[in-house]
DNA sequence: CTAGTTAATTGGAACGTTCCAAATTTGTCA
DNA sequence: TGACAAATTTGGAACGTTCCAATTAACTAG
């Protein structure tokens, strides 16, 4: 249709003034005079203009738009986490590209570096499996402001938002062991990573504290998935001596136990304790709803959001890690009082 | 740390050639001796240069950034979708901006005009609910190719690649019909969207052509999650002449009818059958695994994304409707045959 | 009415790339 | 060796914006 786009120029030549102001007038200055900026707005809105941020921050510095790379947006937990993010990027006024690597470490190396070539202001990872920080050295050097998010990369000079994941399965052994539970497992999850390591010393700490063995026996590994968590059941139910009821690495494996578990004719929550770990969305409504150690993956990307976009805003801003706090919802899978479904706070 | 970000004048004056030979190195021009290449390349690694890409399509019209907006990222259906976009378009040496409406209007017309300015070469969209085709209508005439998915919005010029819905409720009915039911509801989503019109005609034309009523008694209303399938079987249950068996809106509403199935103590594919739509990753692990009618979102997402690269690269590409055909995948909670699990013919 | 201020506007340079036309080098053949 | 073609390289203009310094217009006070 257009044979070439409406410019800056074509607005100063309709309204009269020079390209200079029209500018002025897209940045909202306050020099202008409200008349002019009244016509000038006129005239933009009525040709059908159309801003060009390519040729504005190819000029100015500034880029206005943040990168999001998470490793597996697939599982709800990281899809969550994305659509906080996204809350408050789009509410500042960026705009984000947001990839995701499937645990790529390859593909995660191509992303960051297509990005830096559109100029992004900062960036946000959720490091796929494997990443080394020498995989960020040049962006970082670069002095992008980048927030890692979930998983650390200990050494990377970096900011870092990451959940209490020791508290978490702490808390949660303590509550099996608190309903009686003596053979408690850890299931699911890989476990060459930062986060698994965490949540096993987590785990164990627990038991040791309540005076139980806390051997590698009732470890299971497996993909942190509803089919790992499936798989894990299965494995479980050939060992001589059961545990009774299991932290798990994450909602999707504890989901997955719950059905592994219905498939062999068990009832979680009343045949076998199951406590989950994220606090998905679907924890609540799910029957039985689970007991789960709350991450509130929408908040967390929210703030690690709200992190990058302060890095940004100041410049020379130091790494700042923080470590969100997590607790612990008592809802039905883990045992006591099915049907008690008021002991769950926030409706 | 670096005062000015080094160009490609930089590297030619390290080089000893002009701009413009580095230029041509940078795009992979054959015109240029394989010598210079090498030399120019050294340098360019060495220096650690990045392109900059915005500069490059300030000249050049083209963008390499597709935009991709989505209702509800958090709706596993379109976070896998997303992710089979990101595969393709990724592997096409673009990159995305990926957006969240969260199903408000007022959001997506905020993203798509700020996409716009930052110079998409093409869009995908999942329009959230209530978008009118006057909302595309500058875009559109922009000449930016756009590809609609999911959802259609009858009227507007631009291509789309949508499920055949109508045939997929039409298998599903079919499927319960054989298996002896009579009395088959229609649980969850919303009256106003045109994909739950076109399930709802495919449920009516099938119950028609069995010979049974099609009134509207069985049609239930809720929002298309998880909860609100939970909710709409205690509707359901209040009823004096209860459904046998019901075809969901989508597979999120029948994993919801599953929970609040046996929240009321039925047992999903025993005591009632119940049948998705989408086949969304958890469906076959699931307990028990759901019968449901395959979209195959990640594949969709695919096709959404190679649609629009095709008219991206295809100047004056005239707009094309795509209709998915869908299969049914017969597993467990419709009712037959449990501990079947040869059934499912994909691994 | 004039000098001095303040408010508002403006032309041109600059940002980092690509494209074009032209210039230079190299190669080929008689 | 000279003439021509092919291969390679190159300066400058252009893309659409913002910034700066400078200009002009509008006030204010003496």
């Amino acid at each position: 249709m257009k044979r070439t786009r409406t410019t800056v120029i074509d607005i100063a030549r309709a309204a009269g003034v020079s390209k200079s102001t029209v500018s002025l007038v897209l940045q909202g200055s306050p020099l202008v005079n409200e008349a002019t900026r009244a016509k000038v707005s006129a005239v933009i809105r009525e040709l059908g203009y159309v801003y060009n941020r390519s040729a504005a921050n190819l000029r100015q510095a500034k880029s206005g738009i943040v990168g999001i790379v998470v490793n597996d947006l697939t599982n709800s937990f990281f899809a969550e986490l994305a659509v906080g993010m996204d809350m408050v990027v789009q509410s500042a006024g960026y705009v984000q590209f947001l990839a995701n690597t499937g645990e790529s470490v390859d593909r995660q190396r191509e992303v960051i570096a297509s990005m830096r070539e559109h100029g992004i202001a900062g960036l946000i990872l959720s490091p796929a499996r494997g990443t080394q920080i020498s995989d960020l050295k040049p962006l970082i050097d670069s002095g992008i402001p980048v927030v890692l998010v979930v998983r650390n990369l200990p050494g990377a000079k970096v900011s870092s938002l990451l959940s209490d994941n020791y508290a978490g399965t702490l808390q949660a052994v303590e509550h099996l062991v608190g309903l009686g539970h003596r053979r408690i497992a850890f299931m699911g999850g890989y476990a060459d990573t930062a986060v698994f390591e965490e949540r096993v010393r987590g785990y164990r700490d627990a038991l040791m504290r309540a005076g139980l063995p806390s051997g590698d026996d009732f470890i299971f590994n497996s993909a942190p998935s509803r089919a790992g968590g499936v798989a894990v059941v299965e494995k479980m139910l050939l060992r001589a001596e059961r545990p009774t009821a299991a932290v798990c690495f994450n909602d999707a494996v504890a989901f997955g136990v719950c059905d592994g578990l219905r498939a062999a004719r068990m009832e979680p929550g009343v045949d076998f304790g199951v406590v989950g770990f994220d606090d998905v969305i679907e924890a609540k409504t799910a029957v039985p709803a689970l007991t789960t150690v709350s991450v509130d993956p929408q908040g967390m990307g929210q703030r690690a959001a709200q992190l990058l976009l302060k890095q940004i805003n100041s410049e020379r801003a130091e790494p700042e890690a923080q470590l969100l706090s997590v607790r612990l919802v008592v809802r039905e899978s883990s045992g006591i009082g099915k049907n008690v479904r008021n002991r769950e706070e926030h409706a």
